[in-house]
DNA sequence: CTGAAAGCGCTAACAT
DNA sequence: ATGTTAGCGCTTTCAG
């Protein structure tokens, strides 16, 4: 015999429960359940009359209950670095396409490049025992990885290559981005070049630097300046490039390589504001081409990487993680520079610049 | 007696649970809840001894089961209509900055200006029992929003005004923002003037339109064209461009009212592009103020709007909305038009259009 | 201060 | 095809 908690004639101001519903359309729970989990094995007669009560009710099924049950969620969570960049969001987009095909959700995690804001985020994730981890971490990894994926959560490492062969990870060859960006700086006759890059523990960031560096080291009688202003951001970009006009002449770099295009953005801001013209007197060149580099003041050089796909990518391999013989697979994308006129030198400048060398 | 799933020498691969760790100690569950919980209840002694557990097994716990005896969760969510603009990314941080101090955390989701993409984040929304939802709806508001509210879960509209006062809402008055933008090219004597918006359901849109068309009606030998480009972002304004461009010289606006910046930088890029020259030829005036609109190809005049205020001011009326005689309030903030080159027309053009008139 | 036990809503055996 | 029931992990009375 049925109790419920709801007077049938009065749809209850709260939730109803699956046992309201059974109550109401007099059957019990488990067929309830059935209705909604396994339509194909209750009659159509009892079907139609559960969905009129589930309809009358308006009842939602309790997604707690549910994954109390199952053991785990089917929520999928992507940590980024920080959420403005228009990067990041390109890639949760490539995330979310191969996510929601799965049926599953993604929830946006900022850490916003603070390992205790990430360490807070991992613990919650833990606690709601997310399906998956999709990770841009901060500097160093976190233990709290290894912790993750020894509960058996699957984590993949996004933008960033693994460590070990024990863990998936979708990453772009930073150190040929880099050395493309300088290469194509030293051919157009730079010789003083800066890397602004952020703190030098991420090691996204470490990669671009060695790639700009052993690329300038290669050409002799050339400088290369480093910059690490506070943050990777449109900000971060103007207080290296105030730090940049502030040297002296004979050692002032006359272009940049960027860690990114906030970066990039900021730099070349700095630079019209104090009428130091680009790309004639300085040339830029940005990090991962987001749609905005384009639109850009002058616009923007920048080393193109596939957003989008880098995050269907490592969804593909999170996803994967929960399959029998999944095999740990780390894809390196190959970047690409595209030129803008951040970066091209006009030809009598640099005919000048010849004659002056 | 306690009788675990773990053997106590050796900690289990999978998720130890709060009666594992009641074994471990020697203690009951209901103690360990306590050390969780209400520290302060439990005696010095047994606590360490319970934190000991805790540590030896790494026992995580189960938010799910926490929930499921709540009743709710602990998770607000923010749904926007476009996580690749930087205006909602904004507002966002002003929701978490408000929404993490009150220990709560943030989801954000994605709607993508689609009815459908927005319904199905509601119903699961709905099933996992969020705290709240803050949101800006797509077009006209959703019954399951209502719905939602009616199952008590609270409801606050962002960057759009309240329907009744049965809601709370945190919007800015959009109708004089449209008109600060378009008094500001009427004054710099612009006379044919285009509006591009977005499909014309959205509210906010059809506000900033009310507000340009009635200071344009107010100027005698005004003309206004309005736009509807497919969608509000960046390629929808090069779409509108491409239109305007191709109209007869003597029908073609002079200057533009964008519904956004993601429109206006668009608008910016294809004129460009054609080799119309901004503003000189075309004066554009964009609208959210995003970061990204400063250091535009021509920096772009936009209608500020407090973006994380806003994020900031609807997440604390989402928080107050749980408490005692909470009354529902609607702030509406002013937005200031942000005068950039866009729609700074040099004087000897400005000088020559009067000759001409 | 601590232990015992009920129950949140759901699913999946198992029984009918 | 449908009903019954155990139990997921936790919190919270209520006893002791």
């Amino acid at each position: 015999m049925w109790s419920g908690t709801l007077d049938p004639t009065e749809e209850g101001p709260l939730t109803a429960s699956i046992r309201d519903v059974a109550g109401r359309a007099g059957v019990s729970v488990g067929t309830v359940s059935n209705v909604l989990n396994r339509p194909d094995v209750v009659s159509e007669a009892t079907r139609t009359k559960v969905l009129d009560a589930i309809a009358a009710l308006g009842f939602v099924r309790n997604e707690s209950a549910r994954q109390l049950r199952a053991g785990s969620s089917r929520t999928v969570s992507l940590v980024v670095l920080d959420m403005a960049n228009p990067f990041f969001t390109d890639v949760a987009r490539g995330v979310e396409d191969v996510v929601n095909a799965a049926s599953l959700a993604m929830v946006l995690c900022n850490s916003d490049d603070r390992p205790e804001k990430e360490a807070a985020h991992l613990g919650l994730l833990a606690e709601q025992r997310v399906h998956g981890v999709l990770i841009t971490p901060t500097a160093e990894l976190t233990p709290q990885l290894d912790a993750l994926r020894d509960r058996g959560v699957p984590v993949v490492l996004v933008d960033r290559r693994a460590p070990g062969p024990h863990q998936c990870a979708a990453a772009t060859d930073d150190v040929l981005g880099g050395r493309l960006a300088a290469e194509h700086l030293l051919e157009r006759g730079h010789r003083r070049i800066a890397f602004v890059g952020g703190h030098a523990a991420l090691p996204q960031i470490r990669e671009r630097h060695a790639g700009v560096e052993s690329a300038v080291r290669e050409v002799p009688d050339t400088e290369l300046t480093v910059l690490s202003p506070g943050e990777l951001s449109v900000a971060g970009g103007r207080e290296a490039a105030a730090r940049v006009i502030g040297l002296p002449a004979s050692r002032r770099p006359t272009a940049a390589v960027c860690a990114n295009d906030l970066l990039a953005l900021g730099v070349l801001q700095e630079m019209v504001r104090h009428g130091v013209r680009v790309p004639d007197e300085f040339a830029i060149v940005g990090y991962d081409d987001i749609d905005f580099a384009a639109a850009a003041a002058v616009p923007l050089s920048s080393v193109r990487k596939p957003r989008q796909e880098l995050g269907r990518r490592a969804a593909e391999l999170l996803l994967d993680e929960g399959r029998e013989g999944h095999r740990h697979e780390q894809p390196v994308f190959e970047p690409v520079l595209v030129v803008r006129e951040s970066s091209m030198v006009r030809r009598d400048v640099a005919a000048d610049r010849e004659g002056a060398a």
